[in-house]
RNA sequence: AGCGGGGUGGGGUAGCCAGGAUAUCCCGCGGGGCUCAUAACCCCGAGAUCAAUAGUUCAAAUCUAUUCCCCGCUACCA
């Protein structure tokens, strides 16, 4: 079972949680499925793309409450960054809606209530802890005690000024009230379970065939082997979707947020005059780009959810590894991280080439390890020295001496060269290794160097004007291919491409079939730009001495 | 601790599932060339006991077992 052209093929991100800016980690799963629905639609696949924002949860509302602002507020705060963000980054979604949404609500609650009607949940009592003061019960995130392994000030769900350990709320001493302090007391309440064990055979079969990363697949199998329990789906906090029929509780958040992939196409549907059903009952094929520390919510409770309602269940989970920053972990309050407006776009740094070292620094499945340094290199080495050369060279050359595309036939060698990248490429986004798409691009750009510096335009010009013409042709003709190609991971450039080839239209608009229609001799060449500029060594220190003070400051303050 | 993923010249990376002769490619490094191009481009070269140990085999980066190291997850963080 592989994609065809007549399927009806939806992708979807893993949703950004609105309670802070995007950063470096977002991008890892954004830039390789937006550069997936390019390539698909220059490929002539009938691809749609989804996402939104996650709103809900007790980070949100407890994030709203040190702030001293309603929780609606401060996830509408994060949905227009995050919106604002993935415009600016060229990430193609067809809709970016959010969880806080009417039509989100309607479609989560519906699902629920078909999964209580289809005997999937079951309602339990279970002892949890309570503040007396606040009149309330305390999910993790908002119980306070210290640390059974350091003694450090914890979290309910984490040590995260001490040891960084996961913990359970059971194992804090002495428990309290994160807002007032108060001592933790148990008591008995009552709450909603899925029963998840009734979908273990399913899961194992929905797994063993599931495309994507072996990654995913592999992890949920373990999961699943080791036996799986019934999943609460209703918490105590006031700042979420109700639960229907019990409005005192809402809805968990994992339980409902990736319903929005649903929600969002509905609301995509509605707004255009598509049918969401396409997608999500009559067959459609469903890709979800995730991380891989959400792998076991996408790959078992999500299947199960849509398994329980009769919907569609993914096609493919595509997940990703995890990114660090200068060798450490992604950590908010401990400096290592990469901030997307603060240390990529004020700082003025080319979005395309951030696109690019995403894609080609590192397999998609591998850890990535952002260093400003090795940013530095892939761009001046690569994007400048190979592709934005190429692009130069050529049509500086053209323009000086001809001013339009020379006469010419695209000629085997680079006929071949352009088939053969073009089967690569097609080979690679459907096996989800963008790196290796965008490299068979990359060394499309490199035999074109090596084009131009065998035919010696530079001479033939002088000695051979109908040789000289031809051999340019190929060479232009070869940079068409490339901008067509190039597209999915570097959409700017790639447009920018095309405009300086003097072409019609939009690059966004074209098929790989173009890649070899051929040039129009006689056409007027603009006069060209450079593509990129080199990123010196001085700015470059600073932008990694600037991290690092960041990190050194975090440092000193956690001390 | 359990489960999953990974470890290949200085950095990154391909190859591993279906074992085969000089282990791929990009960057960096050394030498040469070109002069159209953003000191860019092209060619040649040096550099790896394929994490370790034991085993299977005519043959192991690749298969098996054990060990070490890194990362993620473990159901109330998302």
């Amino acid at each position: 079972m592989t994609l065809t052209k007549s399927d009806k093929i939806l992708v979807t991100c893993g949703l950004p949680y609105s309670n802070g800016t995007a950063h470096i980690g977002h991008l890892r799963t954004y830039i390789p499925g937006d550069a997936y629905v390019r390539y698909l639609k220059r490929f002539g696949f009938d691809v749609r793309f989804v996402c939104g924002s996650d709103t809900h949860g007790a980070p949100i509302e407890l994030a709203a409450e040190e702030a001293g602002i309603t929780p609606q507020k401060l996830v509408e705060k994060y949905h227009a960054h995050f919106k604002n963000i993935f415009e600016i980054l060229n990430i193609g979604v067809d809709f970016y809606g959010t969880t806080e949404a009417p039509y989100h609500y309607k479609r989560a609650q519906t699902i629920i209530r078909t999964l209580e009607e289809n005997g999937y949940v079951e309602a339990r009592d279970v002892e949890l802890p309570y503040c007396n003061t606040c009149k309330t019960f305390l999910a993790d995130r908002f119980l306070v005690g210290t640390c059974p392994y350091c003694g450090a000030l914890a979290r309910g769900d984490e040590c995260d000024q001490g040891c960084q350990r996961y913990l359970d709320a059971d194992q804090l001493i002495d428990p309290r009230c994160v807002i007032c302090g108060s001592p933790a007391i148990k008591r008995k309440t009552r709450h909603h379970f899925l029963k998840l064990p009734a979908f273990t055979d399913f899961l194992i079969k929905f797994n063993e065939q599931l495309k994507g990363t072996p990654l995913a697949r592999n992890y949920a199998l373990g999961w699943i082997r080791q036996g799986l329990k019934d999943w609460g789906i209703s918490r105590d906090l006031k700042w979420g979707i109700p639960y229907p029929g019990d409005e005192k509780l809402v809805l968990y958040v994992w339980a409902e947020n990736y319903a929005g992939y649903i929600s969002f196409t509905e609301e995509w549907a509605r707004q255009t005059g598509a049918d969401w059903k396409d997608y999500w009952i009559q067959g459609g094929k469903v890709v979800n780009f995730i991380g891989a520390d959400i792998v076991y919510h996408h790959a078992v409770f999500w299947p199960a959810i849509l398994k329980g309602v009769n919907y569609n269940t993914p096609y493919a989970i595509v997940a990703s590894g995890m990114v660090k920053v200068e060798g450490h972990g992604l950590s908010k309050s401990r400096g290592f991280v990469i901030d997307i407006e603060e240390d990529f776009i004020k700082q003025g740094i080319d979005l395309d080439s951030v696109r690019y070292y995403i894609l080609s620094y590192t397999g998609h499945t591998k850890d990535l390890d952002f260093v400003w340094k090795d940013f530095q290199s892939k761009l001046n080495n690569e994007l400048v020295g190979i592709l934005g050369n190429y692009a130069y060279r050529v049509l500086l050359f053209i323009h000086k001496n001809f001013k339009k595309i020379p006469e010419g036939t695209l000629e085997t060698p680079v006929d071949k060269q352009i088939d053969e990248a073009v089967n690569k490429i097609h080979e690679a986004f459907h096996d989800f290794k963008f790196k290796e798409a965008v490299d068979a691009t990359m060394q499309l750009a490199a035999y074109g160097n090596v084009l131009f510096q065998q035919c010696e335009p530079w001479k033939t010009i002088k000695l051979d004007l109908k040789q000289c013409q031809n051999d340019l042709y190929q060479c232009l003709q070869l940079l068409k291919a490339i901008a067509i190609l190039i597209e999915p991971a570097l959409p700017s450039i790639a447009e920018r491409i095309w405009q300086q080839l003097g072409q019609k239209g939009s690059v966004h608009d074209t098929n790989v079939e173009n890649c070899k229609e051929a040039l129009k001799a006689g056409a007027d060449l603009p006069k060209p730009e450079v593509l990129f500029t080199k990123i010196p060594d001085e700015a470059v220190d600073k932008l990694a001495t600037g991290l690092n003070t960041r990190i050194e400051s975090a440092r000193s303050k956690a001390n």
